[in-house]
DNA sequence: CTCTGTGATGACAGCATCTGTTGTCATGGA
DNA sequence: TCCATGACAACAGATGCTGTCATCACAGAG
């Protein structure tokens, strides 16, 4: 018989998503949402470094960017490169369910608004060096990344509007977007 | 004789950000900066809803664009009415002097970054209904607009190693950048 | 000149976030 | 058997932020 129930860090993330649903992520106390897990207030922070970082843990979608463009075909040009990677972000996306209700909580709360910006931007900062390797400076890989992180918030938006459709070709729609929206020509 | 002294507010912004300076933002309170700008910590909280806001405190930059956008040339395309307003930027900026002095204090704290990041995004969702009156749907403008949002931080950056161009050319340059970057032939 | 309202500020209490530190106890290996 | 380790609780404390009320110079009314 364990002395302690398994598996801390997913019981507070449950725990969080649900309090933060029913009431709101202001009016949640990191405390109740230790109790609610069956931890302290304390144990929370061992798990996470502050309390909106309870819908943020793992860093897995970056990781798979970043390899995806170091793995990407040399030939193709910094912003291809990154449309390709996020072209197989779905790969690491968990339950379609479980994201809509996580996306709804964020927006519903400046304060996770803040921080989830705040991680596509470490995101973006993550894939300088990846387009580094391929040559590029790192001022401009930052502004290609920008770039691509704008095409990523249009496809999640157009994926809000059709949650049927494929993550690839909501980026496909998104790359288009940005083809139309910059062409120098009327 | 007043009995107190004027420009409160300024002499907070001031007092924290010559601290933020010498010991770094996390490392200051708001008791200390209340202490140095000869007030208490509750007035503080007077002046600003928090903290970091003593760095960001006023929208001139956000009313600006919005305003220029709106009465940019109808016949300009979304995106080129964006630049366009991004090129008179630098008329609501204060002295170069002070400007890097704070940029640099925010590059040096996440914290602050953080901040940075919303006001942009803030800046961005201000322009949706700007671009709106011009006929653009809100979702594609909001696209829109982030893509303006990386030119602008392009231009900031090029500004960094360059700090005597003109915005408006370091924008032009930006825009030529992006041009290349998207530009569907080799 | 006095009275009174207004507005900026101080004083104080209180909750929440986050951190440092130490004690406890089941588990697993020597 | 004994001890090291890991997972957690318990406690104390600094700081961020808020609510509330008192204070007092100043301005305008009379």
């Amino acid at each position: 018989m364990p002395r302690w129930e398994s598996d801390a860090q997913g019981r507070l993330e449950r725990a969080a998503l649900e309090l933060f649903e029913t009431q709101g992520y202001e009016r949640t106390s990191v405390a109740q949402i230790a109790r609610t897990a069956g931890l302290t207030e304390r144990s929370f922070y061992r798990y996470f470094p502050d309390k909106r970082e309870v819908l943020f843990a793992g860093n897995e979608l970056e990781a798979h960017l970043v390899g995806q463009v170091e793995a990407a075909d040399p030939g193709l040009r910094p912003l291809e490169a990154l449309l390709a990677a996020l072209r197989t972000a779905d790969e690491v996306f968990r339950s379609r369910e479980f994201l809509l209700r996580r996306v709804r909580v964020i927006a519903a709360s400046p304060a996770l608004a803040e921080r989830d910006l705040i991680k596509l931007a470490d995101i973006a900062e993550a894939l300088v060096p990846a387009l580094g390797r391929r040559g590029v400076e790192p001022d401009r890989a930052r502004f290609i990344s920008d770039v691509a992180i704008a095409v990523s918030r249009r496809a999640t938006s157009r994926w809000l509007a059709d949650p049927d459709a494929t993550f690839s070709a909501l980026v496909d729609q998104a790359a288009a977007e940005l083809c139309e929206v910059v062409a120098p020509q009327a």
